[in-house]
DNA sequence: CGACTTTGCGTCAATTCGACGCTTACCATA
DNA sequence: TATGGTAAGCGTCGAATTGACGCAAAGTCG
């Protein structure tokens, strides 16, 4: 996205129109499952001719910076959250996404366990809430477009990775996990196929027992770390 | 990668060291199934810092461009190859990964039929040249990740969609496209089970037998365009 | 206590997949 | 024209995977 953008505009874009390079920006579409719905972080836009259109965090590189750490750290100032697992999804060149500079806008897929305090610190933007990816509001620029690329990454990665595990809490049922799988992919799932697929991945590890009582099921899985397959790819 | 860069680095990264933003780069890795194996092709870079330095064609992307026609024009420059296949890889934003200057690059994975004409024309470079991917030359910049990146994409993708397609000429026989799949995987494969596999998949149609003799094998094969899916993503 | 959920173990049949045998057609060349 | 090499094409067999489903033990909640 571009937010920033309009600050520079005639400055840069005017006196150098001859040397004049397309931006690079990150975006982040930050997903949590909450409420049984898998959900994404929109934010207001407060400033720019998008103002008070809603779209995915993000904001302008700059010299020096890497493309993760910038996505990481815009992450940590538009939501709070920090230890959130990133991934490149694509990067958007279009001249005319958006309408006001060339932005190319690299777009890193977010996954998060369901946080409790988000909050939109920063000044660029009016709010910042949680949305279910079924009903999201118009979004800005070919945010959309965005939405749609990071939504199908995520059900592809599902099949094949453990990607789902930085979607849950360090511990987690069974039931968890399958309401999870069954509500991202919007298919129903035999539960005891669903744990055999799981168990023989090895994806992961029985929790000890300790403390099963209070209001707790029988058992708690966590991350087999010995499974963390780097499949960044593909 | 960079090439272009050095002619602006006093005008701009001086004058504008306030605004400085990223610049923004596609490259290309073009690969063709030559000689029994896969290659891929290299230039010889002749300004810059980097001169004397083999790399993978690439330029900066300039205002109003898309980035795969960025490539593509930039493919067409270096190689005077047109329809090619391109494919988005990953974007290599590391601020160290170019010594000059701060160059997100882009990088594009690039398919094409055996092509006997090729041409550096381009100034940017002293030379052009096919070279097995298994023995490639150092490579300037980060293009070392690039290459390795490409080829797991390729490989990747060799097994659950038509990519290999883009690798053949237009008709082409199962000794062929088996022998592809063999070199690129860098596996035995058993000739009825691939053929059958394939087959299966639908990718195929077979190609109505006119003229055979002329040391023809007997069938040949094509696309089966109703089978292109568009697995752009994942 | 009884309804309900979670966990966990198995079964069965259809499908897929790797290893492999065999025949036919075409071509080159001795 | 006989022969050997290679591509094409068909089929079998057994192991492994996968989807549909039954069932029982354990824990939770009202």
């Amino acid at each position: 996205m571009t937010r920033g953008a309009g600050r520079l505009r005639t400055a840069a874009t005017t006196r150098l129109s001859r040397d004049a390079r397309p931006r690079v920006a990150v975006d982040t579409i930050l997903f949590a499952f909450r409420d049984h719905q898998l959900q994404c972080y929109l934010v207001e836009l407060a400033r720019g001719e998008a103002a008070g259109q809603w779209a995915f965090p993000g904001r302008l590189v700059r010299i020096g910076e890497k493309l993760d750490e910038a996505a990481r750290a815009d992450l940590a100032a538009s939501t709070g959250l920090r230890d959130v697992y990133l991934e490149q999804l694509f990067t958007f060149g279009d001249p005319t996404r958006d309408p006001r500079t060339h932005v190319v806008s690299v777009a890193y897929m977010g996954l998060t366990a369901a946080p409790e305090t988000v909050s939109a610190c920063s000044a660029k933007y009016a709010q910042g809430r949680w949305c279910g990816v079924e009903r999201l509001p118009r979004l800005a620029y070919d945010h959309p477009q965005m939405a749609d690329y990071a939504l199908n990454r995520l059900r592809a990665k599902l099949e094949y990775t453990n990607i789902a595990l930085y979607l849950l809490p360090p511990a987690f049922t069974f039931a968890q996990l399958e309401e999870l799988y069954a509500t991202v992919l919007e298919r129903e799932l035999d539960r005891r196929n669903f744990r055999r697929r799981i168990l023989a991945s090895g994806l992961l590890r029985r929790l000890s027992q300790e403390r099963r009582g209070a209001h707790r099921p029988a058992a708690l899985y966590e991350f087999a770390p010995r499974s963390l397959r780097t499949i960044e790819m593909l």
